[in-house]
DNA sequence: CGGCTCATTGACCAACGTCAATGCCGGTGG
DNA sequence: CCACCGGCATTGACGTTGGTCAATGAGCCG
């Protein structure tokens, strides 16, 4: 049951069928597997495959003349890499594993076919490249608007409620696979001014870490320090119960 | 013909067969007339239908609790506001007009209907909310990379190319219809600073402002100034004509 | 042990924000 | 016709945020 998570951020919006599921199954191509630094696929390339994260966090990136490169987005389990590119002539950004990674590929002819044929799972897809792109706007908003300090904070916010929605998090910490490089590279800043934006959120008892642990002792603090309002993750509340809970 | 310039801007990727635009115009809405400032649809409301630029500039933005607006995206003669949030329980931005504006309206179930039933369409608008996705990386990119003026000059380099693909150059120069404030709330940086990066280009000769007009005349300087690689912007090359001829 | 990667620190500099004042221009009312 | 006003562009002075460089430490592994 390779797609077990991402079917069940798919029920999320639209219940599926257990014919949808045996579906989108069938489209199922390869597993493979990325070293940390290992790219998936690179700019220029013809995007032939849609991936889907099993394990391990991955990210789309560009890199500048300059050389120095920049994180467009985070990839965790249950995400799928491509499905907001098929259609394009060639890729215009690479997609890297950001930690070991294992990943199932579904050719895109094949899925591209199933859309047609299942309505679906085609809005079910659909609904989410519409989440990743609110993502990509709220990222926009963050990294052009706040402080190095409130940015992080605010990644923070974000990944601990997509961890805990595929059940990556234990109580109130999780981990993050990143280099204080990498996060640097996501929020814009140096990674010498993401170390001391990291102790600042520290120093603040906004968090705690431990090697890539990160704990969140008080998430409501964090999330007003962040200004983060989770409307645009378009998580679904189940009925009775606030998104929140827990927390 | 009102969705003209859409159709035309679909063609590019997907042909489309008279029978695919008469589908589409039918299930064309009213039109609206809105005036510079006014919200087309707002943070929070249910995005009942689908809007379509016929003249003038809108926005997405988000406005942040402090006050400060940010400008997400430039919707410009020819584009779709909303395909790619039509499926969202809530939209988690707003979409304004930025100058006097005419709009067209579409009503989602119509449109989530015929992309049903017309797999050309719904291929040509997917691809659609493609672009305006990879357009979105791209600014993500220019934010968090590169210096201000950098930035302004990316941001010229992609109307330039957007506007003259409808039509709305003249020679080397357009029309962009914004205060220096407006500009700053999409580069995220103050209106001052924005003064000052605009100077900075005008007086390396990268740009020449006369009001709001803006004029290029050497475009690829202003390109290579600005690190401006137009792959992402996914326009399609004539046969045997280069994306940038004429410049 | 030596070499590697990553986190951390301090000193200094560049980019950018804030505040306050000025000028320009079109529109409006007298 | 002219005085006045409001929105916008512009300028200068000064403070803050974040980048750069260089050095140090801490943990891991062959």
């Amino acid at each position: 049951m390779l797609t077990k998570l991402l079917v069940a951020k798919l029920n999320q919006f639209e219940p599926l069928a257990a014919d949808d599921v045996a579906a989108l199954e069938a489209v199922a191509g390869d597993v493979k597997l990325f070293d940390h630094g290992e790219d998936m696929i690179r700019q220029g390339d013809d995007p032939k495959n849609v991936h889907l994260v099993l394990d391990g966090w991955a990210c789309r990136y560009k890199v500048l003349p300059s050389g120095e490169r920049h994180i467009i987005a985070y990839l965790i389990p249950g995400d799928l890499c491509d499905v907001n590119v098929t259609l394009l002539d060639a890729m215009d950004h690479s997609i890297g594993a950001l930690s070991a990674c294992r990943v199932l590929y579904l050719p895109r002819e094949n899925l591209i076919d199933l859309i047609g044929r299942n309505v679906r799972l085609f809005r079910a897809l659909w609904w989410c490249t519409m989440v990743d792109e609110a993502i990509l706007r709220e990222w926009l908003v963050n990294i052009g608007g706040r402080r190095a300090d409130q940015r992080v904070a605010h990644l923070i916010c974000e990944m601990l409620l997509r961890c805990r929605a595929v059940g990556l998090t234990s109580d109130h910490s999780f981990e993050i696979p990143l280099t204080q490089q990498e996060l640097g590279d996501t929020m814009g800043v140096s990674a010498i001014h993401m170390n001391r934006s990291l102790q600042a959120l520290r120093a603040d008892g906004l968090i705690a870490t431990e090697g890539r642990r990160y704990e969140v002792p008080n998430f409501r603090k964090l999330m007003e320090f962040a200004e983060f309002d989770p409307l645009y993750l378009h998580q679904v509340r189940k009925a009775g119960k606030d998104l929140l809970d827990g927390f």
